[in-house]
DNA sequence: CCTGCCCAGAATGTATACACGGCTGACCGG
DNA sequence: CCGGTCAGCCGTGTATACATTCTGGGCAGG
């Protein structure tokens, strides 16, 4: 066994390696994937090989083909704007709820705790952002939010759209290559979630919708920003790569 | 073979047969599902068995257990309340979106044509309606609706979500046994259906939006209903018995 | 008596052989 | 030259044997 790629079972290896292929856009969308290829390309049988893409296609990374067998799925640009605008609904929705059915004193303390560690990670001086830190804490920051009205319901839909990579809300996060230019908004990005948290203690729940919809929709003008200059800033962007070709 | 289920794989026989033993409420929320077991109950191999498990898994009806394997799903009261927030929500969306970005002549027309088609259905007696028909009908015109923004996003998440029994836009129809009753439900509904056309045509995409949200809003009344009056009516309604015994 | 280790059985994970169906390409007949 | 049919291959579907891991209970030692 040459490639452990730290994972227990021969599922998750193959789980992991085929993702990693699709995001990094090294299989084209509608690319349709054979079992009997992708296993002796991976030296594992069939039978994990196709557990794996049973699951990536439970993630939405692959659908089904009509007669059996899977193909990677395209996403257009299109695609990835609706994607982003049901995060924000989804996001919005959670926000609404958790203030208008009221949030246990710890869960209210868990969110105030992930944004002042939040502040922590700003340091005084502007440029020396953990970026890392900061886009960790993020994900922890939706993840809380998500668990807040306690609707496993919308809780697992919410995880199930983050897990796309260009919807995960830290996707479109300024990564170090453009830290400098994207410094302003991180720090607007963290005054909405200050201000979310406030409004869902408060009980106001239209403020709190609108809020988490607006916070969702930064997400959206950093893709576009992205598509609209240069593609070079694609790359660096985790899971852009798998976005078709976009005409404009 | 005994029981043909009618299907072609066996994979397909397992997948049904596991899903109406689920919904019939014959496996509760929380019951796991061992392979071996299943396949010797349904005479079919493992393999088959838990390629079916997956997939019911991916609809929503089974969850995987930590260490593997699958286990019932188990959906509170208040679970299939959020769910069916979640399809209003959805529905709305698509709604709005449709009016906002404009639907092709074909679109508008092939809705049109089914909204027509369901007044035929009422007939000049109100007791001579045909319930199948308008159940087959309704589900149309919900699949219509989430095609018309033309989002295969969206067009997506509402598939997953009317796949729930309960979330189904027919599910809670008044049935049968309590048609009578519900008689003035099912013209209130259709005339929602013929506005919120009409508002997607118009354009109007608040008031689309809105209309398709209360539309919603009446399988959750529905719901309540069946629910607030002794349960005997719960065997009634398709989906329901897997709806866990529901403390108020 | 309590705790921790170990063993056995059961359930999932994995590999592989075989079945089956559909597609393709070539050959033959008109 | 065109069309139909047949055969072979490729790819998924299925079964099953074997491996591994997890769990629960019982026994032994402190």
């Amino acid at each position: 066994m040459a490639s452990q790629t730290s994972a227990k079972t021969h599922t998750m290896r193959a789980l992991v390696a085929l993702r990693q292929r699709i995001t990094k856009g090294e299989l084209p969308g509608g690319t349709r994937l054979f079992e009997v290829a992708m296993a002796e390309d991976l030296q594992i049988s069939r039978t994990p090989v196709r557990e794996a893409m049973s699951r990536l296609a439970e993630e939405g990374l692959l659908e089904r083909a009509p007669n059996g067998g899977f193909m990677v799925r395209s996403f257009a640009y299109a695609d990835v704007l609706d994607t982003l605008e049901l995060r924000g609904l989804l996001e919005g929705t959670v926000a609404r709820l958790a203030a208008e059915r009221g949030v246990s004193e710890a869960k209210l303390r868990e969110i105030t705790e992930i944004v002042r560690r939040l502040d922590d990670v700003f340091g005084d001086e502007p440029a020396e952002v953990d970026f890392e830190a900061y886009s960790e804490l993020n994900s922890q920051f939706h993840d809380a939010l998500a668990a807040l009205p306690g609707s496993a319901t919308f809780e697992r839909e919410l995880t199930r759209v983050k897990s796309l990579p260009f919807a995960s809300p830290s996707a479109f996060l300024p990564n170090e290559s453009r830290l400098s230019a994207f410094r302003r908004s991180l720090a607007i990005g963290q005054e909405q979630h200050r201000e979310l948290v406030a409004a869902i203690a408060a009980r106001e729940g239209a403020r709190a919708e609108a809020l988490a919809r607006e916070h969702a929709l930064a997400a959206r003008r950093n893709l576009e920003y992205i598509f609209s200059t240069e593609h070079s800033e694609v790359t660096t962007v985790p899971g852009l790569e798998l976005v078709a070709p976009a005409e404009k």
